[in-house]
DNA sequence: ATGGTTGGAAGCCAA
């Protein structure tokens, strides 16, 4: 079962995108990010044989899921904040290929700049909710599997340069502790299960030729309960549709999942 | 090089 994600920096812009990648890769499911919009043009991926689902609001964040087989929603929102009112959650159910519906979140998390505002305390506040979130599935024993625009660079070495990072809120030590402690609930990064190098990115920034340059940064993630991490099969970046002409800044990340 | 580019919105903000 292949599950991807990929944040596509508006899903008006990059509609085709989208088709043509779950065509070309085959995928089971697809999460992505930054929908940009309230409007959601379902029926253009039902026409080619996905269901979806999607959270929206107005000109910002926004996430939606396609799926060979029905989906079921769980949370459309993340639980802990009842004023707010982003548009960077969704918990769902879907079978795939197998017998047992498989419980998988798609998430845009914020981004959180400037530091020292309140954008940076609400990245903080929004990452203390889904460890909670998290650890609630795990108490009530439900294996998951979460993937999304994480906006976290865990470690130096998901970045061509650390130094270029350093007052970002994408690499502050705060924001990789609350990582951590998401991980730290029993949770395992897909990508580093097969990949130990440095060099591999998820996101290049539009400006200043950072693709031609490979300036980029490993900034989208899936962590996997000990029961999914148990069926992992392979995880991959793969960078082909970030080549791709009007291309989203980010590029999709996919997980294999086994019986 | 404290810039640069893209998208959605509206005549700037977020990334």
């Amino acid at each position: 079962m292949k599950i991807a994600s990929w944040n596509v920096n508006s899903i008006k812009a990059r509609k085709d995108h989208v088709i043509k990648y779950l065509q070309d890769t085959d995928l089971d499911v697809l999460m992505v990010q930054e929908l940009k919009g309230l409007d959601f043009p379902a029926e253009d991926f039902e026409a080619i044989g996905y269901k979806t689902a999607a959270v929206t609001q107005k000109a910002y964040n926004g996430v939606a899921i396609f799926s060979k087989t029905p989906i079921t929603v769980i949370l459309d929102k993340l639980p802990g904040d009842e004023s707010d009112e982003q548009a960077r959650y969704i918990e769902f159910e879907t079978t795939g290929p197998y017998e047992t519906p498989l419980r998988l979140i798609n998430i845009y998390l914020p981004n959180g700049n400037p530091i020292g505002t309140e954008k940076f305390t609400y990245k903080l506040a929004w990452m203390e909710r889904l460890r909670l979130r998290l650890k609630e599935l795990k108490d009530n024993n439900i294996p998951f599997s979460i993937g999304g625009d994480f906006n976290i660079i865990p470690q130096d070495k998901d970045c061509y340069d650390p130094n270029a990072w350093k007052d970002d809120a994408l690499k502050q030590p705060e924001s990789i502790a609350a990582y951590r402690s998401l991980i730290n609930l029993g949770l395992t990064e897909a990508f580093r299960i097969y990949n130990k190098s440095s060099g591999q990115y998820s996101f290049w920034d539009y400006q200043a030729g950072a693709w031609q340059k490979d300036n980029g940064i490993r900034i989208d993630h899936f962590l996997l309960s000990p029961e999914i991490a148990d069926r992992i099969q392979n995880c991959v970046i793969d960078k082909t549709p970030r080549g791709w002409d009007r291309p989203s800044d980010h590029t999709p990340i996919i997980i294999e999942i086994a019986a």
